[in-house]
DNA sequence: ATAGTGAGTTCCTTCAGGGAACGCGCATAG
DNA sequence: CTATGCGCGTTCCCTGAAGGAACTCACTAT
C-alpha cells in the first residue's frame, strides 16, 4: 500500500493504526479471539491470502498483540494468541460491533450478540467517563494538548 | 488495494471496516472531528496525497459518515461536518486513543488530553456494559449467534 | 493583467494485495 | 518404504491502490 509512517505521528489513533490499521489486522484479531488460532483456520474463514496472512501475523507478534507459541514439536506446529496488549485491542472490537449493528446491520439484526459475565444479559458496550462514570461520547469531551503533544492542537 | 469486499460479510466487524477501515479514513474523521473541515486544510495537515483524500472524502460522504456543505456559493467552496452516524463513529476514536495512550504513548506521556464536560476532569472512556453498568471487556463476555447471523460462531 | 486561493482531477510510478503453486517436516496408510 | 495428507508457511506473477506533482476551474484581490 506503500503507506505513510503512521508509527512516528503524535497521534495515538495515528499509532494505533500503525499496528491494527492495515486491512485484515481487525479481522484477524475478531478470529482469534473467538478461537481460530491457527494458520489454515484463520485464511480458510477469513479467505484471506496466505501471503497476507502470515505478513500480519508477524506483524501483529512484532509489535506485541500476538503471541506464537508451539502446540507441538513434531511436527512442528503453531498457534496466535492474544496476549494482554491484544485482549485489550479487542475492546476496540466490541465499539466497532456496536457501531456496526447500529448504523449497518439492517433488518436482520445484528449477526452475534454478547453476553456479559458479570449480569448474565445480552447487552452491548458503552463509554463511560473513568472519572465519573457518566456517559461520554466524541460530542461531551474538550480536546486539549497533552504532555506527548507536537502537531494537532 | 484490491479489496475483499468486507462490506457484504456477516459481521459487523468487517461491515465497520467497509466504511473506515481504508488507511487514513480516521485521520481523517479525527481532523474533522477536531475542526479541520476543508480540503486544503485536511490534506496540509494529514500529508495525505489530495487524491487519496477525494476518494476517501467522497466515500465517507457516501456512506453518510459526513456531509459535504457549500459555506461559499461564488466562489463555490464546501466544508466537510459529521452526521449523526460520524459523531458515533468517532466513539471509535476515543478508544483507539485509550488504547494509544496506554500502550504506545512511551516516556513523552499522552499527546493530546480529554477533558470530559459533565464531571470537567480529564479523562479517558470506559467500556460498561449496557445493562447493568459494571466494566465490560472483550474478555467479560460470551459471543453467541445473533438473528443476522451466519458465518462466524 | 497578474497573482492567489480553494477544491478538486489527471497522470505516472511504485508498492501492496490476491491467488495459485511450491516447499518442508512429519505421520499414517497401503 | 513409497505415497498421500496435513499444518504452516514462502515464492511467484499480476493487478490495482497509494504517493506525488502538475494541471484545471471559478472566482477574488492588487
Amino acid at each position: 500500500m506503500q503507506r505513510t509512517d503512521f508509527g512516528e505521528m503524535a497521534c495515538s489513533i495515528a499509532r494505533t493504526l500503525d499496528v491494527i490499521g492495515e486491512p485484515w489486522s481487525p479481522l484477524v484479531l475478531r478470529n482469534i479471539y473467538v478461537g481460530i488460532t491457527r494458520f489454515d483456520q484463520l485464511q480458510q474463514t477469513l479467505g484471506i491470502s496466505r501471503k497476507v496472512l502470515a505478513e500480519r501475523l508477524k506483524w501483529l507478534v512484532e509489535r506485541g498483540v500476538l503471541e506464537r507459541s508451539e502446540y507441538s514439536s513434531r511436527p512442528p506446529r503453531y498457534e496466535y494468541a492474544l496476549t494482554p496488549m491484544g485482549s485489550e485491542l479487542c475492546d476496540l472490537l466490541l465499539v466497532m460491533v456496536r457501531w456496526g449493528d447500529r448504523w449497518l446491520a439492517g433488518e436482520a439484526g445484528p449477526p452475534v450478540l454478547y453476553r456479559h459475565h458479570a449480569c448474565g444479559q445480552i447487552s452491548h458496550v458503552e463509554l463511560t467517563c473513568s472519572v465519573c462514570g457518566e456517559p461520554m461520547h466524541a460530542t461531551d469531551v474538550d480536546v486539549l494538548p497533552g504532555p506527548g503533544s507536537s502537531d494537532i492542537a
